[in-house]
RNA sequence: GCGGAUGUGGUGAAAUUGGUAGACACGCUAGACUUAGGAUCUAGUGCCGUGAGGUGUGCGGGUUCGAGUCCCUCCAUCCGCACCA
């Protein structure tokens, strides 16, 4: 019987259908295990072969820990909203539901192919009301919780309305707030916290929220309608769509994420992730120690407020610089130059993101007129405005010290503003090229700090600022509250409506809050959002919802949760299901969610833990992202102006254009010709100019896989072809699984050889036959051989090294001759994880008529079988390995040394001279020192 | 500019703790069986050299009996962030 993956791929996939095999339930008596692959968003182009090869990793593993003994929750779901089924929407007039439904269906069509062990019964989707009310849930509670300074964790709303209500707000309390609360919110007392209306007790909340309304600057893309994240912004233009962004004012829902922000940074050294995904999230949070100090002004209203990693160099601020949207620039601007300053603010509200990052080397800015006073000499320092000051980043303002900021020095040398330096750099430096930004050296021009290292004093000044009340230290973050709503249709209503202006959240038992029907999915004429266009959507009848939906990223903050206990009516999951499946303990998938998903997720696991609802800090203890799978694009050369076509090795000869060829129709780079000529109209007359062997050859490219360039390959044309065990054990064997590579079925017929090669193992002359005799010592040894290199592997997650080990057994098992039922037996427990379909195949003929391969036990390694008595030992003769030598491994180094003198070949290498030494390395190596 | 990663045959790669560099596979070369199968089997295949041998892990140094692996300098490629005060 000939190795038929077709028949056999189809027979098991039925069976493990209808038996329920992957199904898992909690188990108190095995210890679980939580593998999670990052869930797809259900596309209409389907999946291509870069999408399994992070599946098939975790599959593997999953399946590997099933069989040790664990209770494996492997789940699969989908992100369900999102902005692609909604453009259909606007084109074809579909709904975005519909879509969805489709694209899911192929997806799990192409998933079920390549026969993974997901626990379906499990599957959730974002899109589902069922599943999103309780995303609205979790947005329930933070609208109810804000981030208590004190005690480091969300804590309910009402304990503080309770604390305004007896104390009120008092001034030491603002001061120690954090993560974007306002600063400018004023103290009150309780008696006049009582004496406030609603909406501006309302008003006063939302300072403190977690989820809150705020305005601020986003990222408007007028040709999608919306807001886009900045992780969705590229270059100043969308991600999706490649449309132009600009910065507007908006009034928007934002999650106060920033309150998390050094908890999140803390968590990561807990975390087994790549460094590189760390670091990433490290610099996006941008954690940086300094001070804020407050520069009085000159005419004695208030003072401005700046933020500085370098107090050290306050004797060498010789300006102050305001971002243009800072809330001082009106108030502080003289008269003179009243004109100048709007004309610039004016100017640059007007410049996009785009172009202000075009420029970074334009210096621009105004003189306000304005003049603080040094907090510590007294002097008139002018005010002035630039852009390169970012209005969301400490303070809006910064101190600038132009001997010792680039950026500062830039803008000084522009306006000819005075450079003063108070550092004595530990090496020559010219003032008047550059700024000395290192910390090294030591004070000058600084009055108590003279004399001092940066370092000293640094500290030093801290104290100053604190103990003379000019400014206190502080922690900035450069992450920045994560923006909320989006103007979209396809996404998860926000459970809000409006009385009087003021938001109020749905009760909890009217969620979920589901999605109205509307006639189109565009933006309203007025600009509102296309829930905008149902005008009967009110609450109770009468009070308008929020327009907004929420953004992609919510449903997937939290749902590896849900697949705990995915049908839980009465929250998240049941306490039993969380308390015993716990977070996820291996999470596979791209690195690019880095900053995005990765982030969102962290902190709402972190909110959650606050409040209780789950008994762990981070969501995903270990990840492995998987690399990205290029496309490899083919070309032919059409020398211009025929039709006729040249093979690339002789393409220099001509003039030619290359044009990219659908690579189903080139083999080994070597084109079907007849298949060309076939594949579009304008071809059929084509001719050829062959190379060597009268074949075609075509030139070729690492490309991202696309449409347009005819090299996307869909994993259903090779299952077709070789069988999904096949092409499980390709991906795995192209290279680590972490790495980007190119895609390239060259190699695909060396790994469907090896699954035929391992068929043959059980067969003679067409026949199943395998024999119960005892195996041969050198039998038992290749395959404990394996067992140990296999489980190795799997542990450190090297898959490709795992195919391998598993071609080298096979090899030597037939060279063997080796049949024994003792041997391959085991070794087929130990491929199931990477080839499922063919070893329940052979598990069933090996006589296990009933049950699945997936309830057997993997083997374990007995270190018995590899005992030797002899070791080939490599002889080295200053470094140089020179000859091999057979030695019992009971040999003292003595007796090493003497056989390897004694040996016929030594005499030759040590050409008359004595060894100076020999190292002697027992099961190792022997090196011979001349 | 900052941060992270990578660099090994014609190709994908392996070498897990400093110990025989190139396992395994593709491709290629030669042969066997056959005559259309995208099959199977055998032998060879880093480079130079007929050979003995020499040489070889991006470049240049260093540590070591011994370096792909550790240290220093430089180069190249990829990814992320980027006026962050």
């Amino acid at each position: 019987m000939e190795y038929n993956p077709r028949e056999i791929e189809s027979k098991w996939q039925s069976y493990w259908k209808n038996n329920a095999t992957y199904r898992v339930s909690l188990d108190l008596n095995k210890p679980k295990f939580y593998v999670l692959d990052m869930f797809p968003y259900p596309s209409g182009a389907g999946l291509h072969v870069g999408h399994p090869l992070g599946y098939i990793a975790s599959d593997i593993y999953a399946r590997y820990k099933k069989l040790s003994g664990f209770n494996v929750l492997h789940p699969m779901g989908y992100d369900s909203f999102g902005l692609p089924a909604e453009q259909y929407a606007i084109q074809t007039g579909q709904h975005p539901a519909i879509t969805t439904q489709q694209n899911i269906a192929r997806y799990r069509e192409q998933l079920d192919k390549l026969g993974f062990n997901y626990d379906w019964s499990r599957e959730v989707r974002t899109s589902s009301p069922e599943y999103y009310a309780w995303t609205q849930w979790i947005f329930r509670q933070l609208f109810n919780h804000w981030y208590n300074p004190v005690t480091d964790k969300a804590e309910p709303i009402d304990q503080l309305i309770a604390q305004f209500e007896t104390e009120g707000f008092a001034e030491e309390q603002r001061a120690s707030l954090h993560g974007g609360i306002e600063a400018n919110l004023e103290p009150f007392t309780a008696e006049e916290w009582k004496a406030f209306n609603e909406k501006t007790q309302r008003e006063i909340l939302m300072n403190f929220r977690l989820a809150y309304l705020g305005e601020s600057y986003v990222n408007w893309c007028p040709a999608l309608g919306t807001v886009l994240a900045n992780d969705e912004v590229i270059n100043g233009f969308s991600e999706r769509g490649g449309h132009p962004v600009e910065r507007k004012l908006l009034k928007q829902w934002n999650l106060r994420i920033t309150a998390y922000a050094q908890r999140l940074l803390d968590g990561l050294d807990t975390l087994d992730w790549f460094d590189s995904i760390k670091e990433t999230q490290r610099n996006w949070i941008g954690r940086s120690e300094g001070a804020s100090v407050h520069f009085p002004l000159e005419n004695g209203q208030g003072s401005i407020e700046v933020f500085t990693t370098r107090p050290d160099t306050l004797f060498g601020v010789s300006f102050v610089t305001l971002a243009p949207e800072h809330d001082l620039v009106h108030t502080l601007t003289t008269l003179d130059q009243k004109s100048a300053v709007e004309a610039y603010v004016n100017s640059s509200k007007n410049r996009s993101e785009r172009e202000r990052m075009a420029d970074v080397n334009t210096v621009s800015g105004v003189f306000t007129g304005a003049y603080v006073l040094h907090p510590f000499t007294q002097e008139k320092i002018p005010v002035w405005i630039g852009d390169y000051v970012l209005v969301g980043y400490g303070t809006g303002a910064v101190m600038a010290v132009p001997a010792h900021d680039e950026r500062d020095f830039k803008f000084a040398k522009f306006f000819s503003l005075p450079i003063l330096p108070v550092i004595s750099p530990n090496q020559e430096h010219d003032f008047e090229e550059g700024a000395w930004g290192t910390k090294e050296g030591t004070l000058i021009n600084s009055g108590f700090l003279n004399g001092l290292a940066v370092k000293e004093a640094l500290s030093n000044m801290l104290d100053a600022i604190e103990r003379e009340g000019k400014g206190l230290r502080k922690v900035n973050f450069r992450l920045r509250d994560a923006v909320f709503g989006r103007q979209r249709y396809w996404g998860e209503p926000i459970p809000v409506y409006y009385k009087d202006e003021v938001p109020y959240l749905i009760d909890e038992p009217s969620l979920p809050l589901t999605l109205p029907e509307v006639e189109s999915y565009l933006p309203t004429e007025d600009g509102d959002p296309p829930l905008g266009r149902a005008k009967q959507w009110k609450h109770q009848g009468l009070y308008d919802y929020e327009q907004s939906t929420m953004p992609g990223w919510a449903g997937s903050s939290w749902y590896f949760i849900r697949y705990l206990d995915p049908q839980y009516p009465k929250g998240l999951a049941s306490k039993e299901a969380i308390d015993y499946w716990g977070n996820v303990d291996l999470y596979m998938g791209g690195a690019e969610h880095a900053t995005g998903h990765l982030l969102y997720a962290r902190f709402w696991c972190k909110f959650l833990r606050d409040l209780g609802l789950v008994p762990f800090d981070e969501p995903f203890k270990k990840m492995i992202n998987q690399g990205m799978i290029l496309g490899r694009s083919s070309f032919v050369y059409r020398i211009v102006g025929t039709t006729t076509f040249v093979s690339k090795e002789l393409k220099d000869n001509y003039t030619t254009n290359p044009i990219h060829v659908d690579i189903s129709l080139v083999d080994n780079d070597r084109l079907d010709l007849e298949g060309f000529k076939a594949w579009r109209a304008e071809f059929q007359d084509a001719e050829f100019i062959l190379g060597a062997n009268g074949e075609y050859v075509c030139g070729v490219e690492i490309e991202k896989m696309s449409k347009s360039k005819y090299n996307v390959q869909t994993p259903d044309e090779l299952v077709e072809r070789f069988g999904a065990d096949t092409l499980r054990m390709y991906e795995m064997f192209l290279g680590p699984v972490e790495q980007s590579k190119p895609w390239d079925t060259k190699g695909i017929t060396g790994v469907h050889g090896f699954l035929k090669k391992y068929w043959k193992l059980f067969h003679k002359e067409g026949t199943f036959e395998v024999t119960t005799t005892e195996p041969a010592k050198e039998h038992w040894k290749i395959l404990h051989k394996t067992i140990k290199k296999i489980r190795d592997d799997l542990d450190r997650f090297s898959f490709n090294t795992g195919v391998s080990t598993f071609m080298i057994c096979v090899n030597e098992l037939l060279e063997a001759r080796c049949n024994h039922r003792e041997i391959l037996e085991p070794l087929t427990v130990l491929l199931a994880p990477y080839a499922p379909h063919i070893t329940e195949e052979i598990w069933e003929k090996l006589g296990h008529a009933s049950g699945s391969l997936c309830d057997a036990t993997y083997p374990t390694f007995d270190p018995e079988f590899l005992v030797e008595s002899a070791y080939d030992y490599p002889i080295s003769f200053n470094g140089k390995m020179r000859f091999i030598l057979n030695l019992p491994l009971d040999y003292g180094i003595d007796e090493v040394q003497k056989a390897v003198l004694e040996h016929k070949d030594s005499v030759k290498w040590l050409e008359g001279n004595i060894p100076k030494k020999i190292i002697v390395v027992p099961g190792k190596i022997v090196n011979v020192v001349l």
